[in-house]
RNA sequence: GGCGCUAUAGCUCAGUUGGUUAGAGCAGAGGAAUCAUAAUCCUUGUGUCCGGGGUUCGAGUCCCUGUAGCGCCA
């Protein structure tokens, strides 16, 4: 039966390029799942955009000289492409500074203060002078008051780890241009009272009982932690972002000030579906997104990594509970840990580990994906080293799969051209192979509907060894002496592995399955749920092409430059 | 300081609601084969399941406690 999937990957800021450990914990294990459901026939939405707005973007494009929109959307060009590089599947890959998030945004904004869930809050704010501006917490510096570190921030100080307030700093200067032209001044907020929804969350997540841990354990814990679940501001004191009205009207008293990106970034979900139609790649978003509208169908999965998981399990939530709207919530969420880089961890601000456009600068995205896949960080924390990474890679990849495809199409050529050969019935010993493969198959299955990353990852790996063992059984070189016509029907059967494997790999490592159907004239897209009818789809007496090698082994030369390479950090 | 997660073979990890001799991949050792990217296949594990208590006929699996690592919060 067709199920309708929406399947969101959690979106990564604009200001600069992801790293490795940001790839494997949610846009590229929301990838496999994308490709697999479409592959087994289902309809599939799948979203992912950048999340743009905010201090950081606008300290970022004036460090790079440009107007902050400008650098935005260079940015998301950028990210566009080694998104595509890694093969990505977005049905679309949109940006949080639309116009139709900016629309959105307000329409929600404005519901739930129909709804009496914003409150208004005046509160004092450090504003700097010589910037034009109000200042971050966190982008506030000065001398500690309890360890007289000079570069503590407002938020904390990270030589003693003392919880501060901007306030609290003795000497503070403002950490863009180092102004200490500083001045207190009385702000008006818009308060999200999350506190209301305590309740409705609760139960909600309650209801959950299929969900990891790891999602449900941090979604209680913020709800029912001390005093419980609390308000949050959802605006700021900016000129970069989605400026605050209520729906469509004027909001007394908020002129010059926008939302706060935590709260317009998740909305981007549903705002992406609609900039996906508008991209004219669809129809009906609201079928997607509405269940008052068709979306009652849907199943909706979200990605992420787990330090986003607060905010889709409560802050997002009480946006769409909130409005009393028929909004679709998540029925899913995938969150993962980290993955740590050779004994510490990915750091975007230090540089430190591997970046998405490096990675595609030296190997070819299949080999990123079969690693990061295969070791997924599902349980705990997960290391990358480069001597894990070569072994594992040149073992499962060029060893195991692509000497297989090679092995069998070069001795097919050199005993019966390239072409199927025909004649010849299957033995037992095959009968036996075809059983073995259904069997793993269907654990195969199991695990990718379950979204058991790493599973599905040995599950997908014995079905390439399978044909390996049955190979080197059944011998078709030794039997070729003697009996030609038998030795035909297992190079037969082992080129239907081929592209057997091909459909099947295609969610893992897309390129490198392409190929192999390539060579037989098949493209991705089915799935060969029957593995005995798969076993027997090339025609006898049809031709093909020998691939060149799927995968070259990565040498120890090239492992010891990149440990050297990618020791520090980044140029 | 509070809470949570993790701790199983040299390495990376599985171990479902407690039930027979604790498993897989890699690495190591031995062997077979020679079609293939010196690639494959077979055989091979004397592991205080982090320590210490406890519940039970029976615990890697539950409870208490201690230690270490990580994270969130304060």
């Amino acid at each position: 039966m067709t199920q309708r999937i929406l399947i969101t990957s959690a979106i990564p800021y604009i200001n600069g390029i992801k790293h490795l450990g940001n790839l494997v914990g949610s846009q590229l294990p929301a990838d496999l799942f994308a490709r697999y459901k479409r592959a087994r026939g289902h309809q599939v939405l799948f979203l992912c955009a950048t999340d743009e707005h905010g201090t950081p973007a606008e300290l970022a494009a004036a460090k790079a000289g440009k107007p902050v929109a400008e650098y935005c959307a260079e940015m998301h060009a950028v990210q566009a492409d080694i998104a595509a590089g890694f093969r990505l599947s977005f049905d679309h890959f949109g940006r949080s500074s639309s116009d139709q998030n900016r629309a959105l945004t307000q329409h929600f904004a404005g519901k739930l203060a129909d709804n009496g869930l914003i409150r208004e809050v005046d509160e004092q704010q450090v504003f700097s002078h010589a910037d034009g501006r109000f200042l971050p917490d966190r982008y506030i510096e000065g001398t500690c008051p309890n360890c007289g570190y000079d570069g503590a921030r407002g938020d904390q100080c990270e030589n003693c780890t003392k919880q501060l307030d901007p306030t609290d700093l003795i000497n503070p200067r403002s950490a863009v241009s180092g102004s200490t032209d500083l001045e207190i001044r009385d702000t008006r907020h818009l308060y999200l009272r999350q506190s209301a929804m305590r309740d409705q969350l609760n139960a909600w997540i309650d209801s959950k009982t299929d969900w990891p841990v790891l999602t449900t354990s941090i979604a209680k814990k913020w709800l029912n932690d001390g005093d419980g679940l609390q308000d949050r501001g959802i605006t700021r004191d900016l000129d970069w972002g989605v400026p605050v009205r209520k729906g469509a009207q004027d909001w007394p008293g908020m002129d010059g000030k926008v939302f706060y990106v935590w709260f317009d970034a998740p909305i981007e979900y549903i705002a992406c579906a609609q900039e996906w139609q508008d991209a004219g790649k669809g129809s009906d978003w609201e079928s997607w997104w509405r269940t008052d509208k068709g979306a009652g169908d849907v199943t909706y999965f979200q990605f992420m990594g787990k330090d986003n998981v607060p905010f889709h399990t409560l802050s997002f939530p009480s946006t769409i509970l909130g409005s009393g709207e028929d909004w679709k919530l998540v029925d899913y969420i995938k969150s993962f840990n980290y993955l740590n880089y050779d004994g510490g961890q990915f750091s975007t601000s230090k540089g430190r580990g591997i970046f998405m456009d490096q990675a595609l600068e030296i190997l070819p995205a299949d080999y990123w994906r079969w690693w990061l896949l295969s070791h997924a960080p599902e349980s705990s924390d997960t290391e990358f080293t480069w001597d894990a990474f070569q072994q594992d890679t040149n073992k499962d990849l060029s060893d195991v799969l692509g000497n297989f495809v090679s092995r069998v199409t070069k001795f097919c050529r050199s005993k019966f051209g390239e072409v199927v050969p025909e004649g010849g019935a299957l033995d037992p010993r095959a009968q036996t192979l075809l059983a073995d493969l259904q069997t793993r198959l269907t654990a195969y299955e199991g695990h990718m509907d379950r979204m058991e990353v790493r599973k599905a990852a040995a599950d997908l790996r014995a079905i390439w060894v399978l044909g390996n063992e049955y190979l080197q059984d059944a011998q078709p070189w030794a039997v070729f002496k003697t009996d030609p016509e038998a030795a035909a029907a297992i190079v037969r059967l082992s080129l239907n592995l081929i592209c057997l494997y091909g459909h099947l790999s295609q969610p893992f490592i897309p390129d490198a399955a392409s190929k192999m159907l390539a060579a037989f004239g098949q493209t991705p897209g089915g799935w060969p749920s029957d593995v005995e009818a798969a076993a027997q789809t090339l025609v006898p007496g049809a031709s093909f092409t020998v691939p060149d090698n799927l995968f070259s082994k990565i040498a120890d030369e090239d492992r010891d430059a990149w440990k050297t390479r990618f020791a520090g950090t980044r140029d």
